[in-house]
Order: C-alpha cells, then structure tokens, then sequence
DNA sequence: GAATAAGGTGAAGTATAATGCACAATCACT
DNA sequence: AGTGATTGTGCATTATACTTCACCTTATTC
C-alpha cells in the first residue's frame, strides 16, 4: 500500500536519479517527487510508466487471509 | 495490465453487481463502469478502493526476465 | 565559499479523473 | 409486451492529477 517507498527504494537500487527517472517515463520530475514522498495519488497509468522503467510490474493477488 | 477484466471476473466471482461495489467502495456507479470496460486511467486510490472490497491487493512485484 | 548535483515544496495553468445526471440495450421473469 | 435488474454510453460540472515554472535545503567538490 505504501508503492512509494517501494517505487524510492528500487530506484535507488537502480541507480537512477529523480532526474532519470522521470527523463525516462517522460513523466514530469514535479510528479515524481511528489509521489516518492508519498503526497499525491498517480494514476494507474502513471504507476504503470514509473513501475516499467524500474523493472517493475503491478499485479492483482487474491488477499491471504491465513499467514 | 488489463487489471479490468479481473475486477469484473472478480466481482461476478463473488456475486457482486456494479451497483454493489460502487456502494461498498463509496464510489459512483459510472465509474465503476467506466473502469470495467477498459476505459479510464483510475488513480491508485481508486483501484484500491476497489481492491479492497473485492478481496484483492495490489502488489509491485520484480518483473522475472527468464520463465 | 562558489558551483554543481540531488531531493523537497509552492503556486498557476492545463488535462483529465470522478461525479451526477439521463437514456439505451439486454436479459429474465410474470 | 410490460416490468425490473443489470450493464454500457453521453454530457456537463467539479475535483484533482500532471505540467511547468521557480525557489530552498543539504551535500559534495572545486
């Protein structure tokens, strides 16, 4: 539920910058900041530029309710 | 990526019309509807709102190269 | 200590997601 | 052939995601 610290971590891991990122999902820094600190709400699609170019993908599980 | 015929499958699975899940979800009829056909960009808010009613979450998971 | 690189914030404008109507189409049932 | 239940579409309005500026802070390097 917290993508964003998820979406910070990995990029991080990449080695990419802010910068890159958002050169590479052609996405505007602004927003990338933004959702990295986990202020704003992205849409799916949005998620989805960010999710690919980190190597990323967005999947729907059926919930565990035993752990 | 065509989360939206999940949901639907989902819902239907569970025995839910569209009417229901926008009462659950607290979200409006059209919009559901718009979702389930594939048209629309929701925000993440509001696929996890839907989520959540249908027993579902949304996971980032590392995307596998080999398979 | 100036300069560069990186991350965080604010405000104004634009694009679009979300709402709330209203209406058509299909199906099932009487 | 109606009636109700469910799903899909169009349109006007409101809310907000996204863009594009610009500026601040904190390191780091010269």
């Amino acid at each position: 539920m917290d993508f964003y610290s998820i979406l910070k971590e990995r990029r991080a891991l990449l080695g990419l910058t802010q910068q890159d990122l958002a050169d590479y999902t052609g996405l505007s820094l602004r927003i990338i900041k933004s959702i990295e600190v986990g202020k704003g709400n992205p849409t799916v699609g949005t998620l989805c530029k960010i999710a690919e170019v980190l190597g990323l993908e967005i999947r729907l599980k059926v919930k565990e309710v035993n752990r």
